[in-house]
DNA sequence: ACTTAAATAGACTGATCAGTCGGTTTATAG
DNA sequence: CTATAAACCGACTGATCAGTCTATTTAAGT
């Protein structure tokens, strides 16, 4: 009696060998393998390798939503000031770096496939509806004169950018994180890219 | 007598076919038949897939080179000042972000297959030697005072994120770069990331 | 206890594809 | 003109792999 079902056994192990050889040098018979799974089980649960790989995509962000509480990012008109706007960000800010500093695999998962063509749009679709508070905090803040005057599809990418290229730094060199100077350099850093 | 010879237009199909497939989805056997070239040709060039990918990344590298002179980053002493470093790091900006808007198939090759394991270290190795002036000026900038105390490798990789992502958005919204406001606010986002 | 459906197993297949091989053409040079 | 090598050709092969199929086990409901 695993007490992981054989489902989740999979999507583990999908997750490790992505990451190490990636989608498609990973033939479905080493997952199933690693999984201690038979190859029929594998395709009984998933129609096809695609839908493995957008349901353990799908299940990340699912995670990432439930332990950063991207809903936090609502603010109350009254509250969209420098400082206001300012202090939301970075307690978000500082959940999302932590959650991908504290899982690296899943994030470098992200990472790789975030834009990857095997996502499918449908499954884009369900994801962007989880995090749209963000976007409703970055109009705001654009419309108030907080935020530089551009579209906030783009401001909304170039932190996405920065969040990533930072935490894939911060992996190679994991004391940086521990000192407080180092967090709050880079936050006023992604700061800098975004306010007047 | 075609004007251009077999391996460029091998090159060439493979940089098409890349994009729009992408490396794994892109039998030899494709890239053959777009270059209207046997398959024994191909294997002729290039002794396996993996040789041609990575010949067709070092040749972008060097166009790139060639056509944004990345040394005319290196600053004399006297020149490291804010305003010194702003215009020579704007020059650079301006030559490597038109580059791209202006070679896009180019560009998302480089985007797709830069991170990718595709990729050999020695090509790698042969291809970071190429723009190392840009290294020197990011620490010479840091040591004065000018940039954000944290590493110059990280450093780098941010501005690096913030000009691809840039261009990613741009090449969705074409009509934006026109507007010499937006040029001006997107490098002033560039600038904010890296000044104190 | 009996029935039915879901989960699991793993041998097998049909396609696909990177790379080979033996041969022909074209360029180079002596 | 001849010799030699480089470029080119495309049929072929050996492996690999996603997904199927049939059979067996487990779980759930009645």
């Amino acid at each position: 009696m695993s007490k992981t079902s054989k489902r989740d056994q999979i999507l583990s192990s999908a997750l490790a060998l992505f990451n190490e050889q990636g989608f498609d040098k990973t033939p479905t018979s080493a997952i199933s393998k690693h999984a201690s799974v038979a190859t029929g089980t594998l395709f009984h649960h998933f129609k096809t390798k695609e839908e493995l790989i957008n349901a353990l995509y799908l299940e990340i962000k699912l995670e990432i939503r439930d332990e950063t509480q991207p809903d936090s990012m609502k603010l109350p008109a009254d509250r969209v000031t420098y400082e206001g706007v300012q202090q939301a960000l970075r307690l978000s800010w500082q959940s999302l770096m932590s959650w991908m500093l504290d899982n690296p695999e899943k994030f470098r998962f992200m990472a790789q496939f975030g834009e990857s063509a095997y996502i499918s749009s449908s499954t884009r679709e369900t994801v962007s509806q989880l995090f749209q508070a963000a976007d409703s905090l970055f109009e705001a803040a654009i419309s108030a004169g907080i935020f530089r005057a551009l579209p906030s599809s783009l401001l909304t990418s170039l932190m996405g950018s920065h969040m990533f290229a930072s935490v894939n730094q911060l992996l190679q060199h994991p004391e940086l994180w521990q000192q407080d100077a180092v967090q709050d350099e880079l936050f006023a850093s992604c700061w800098g890219l975004l306010a007047r």
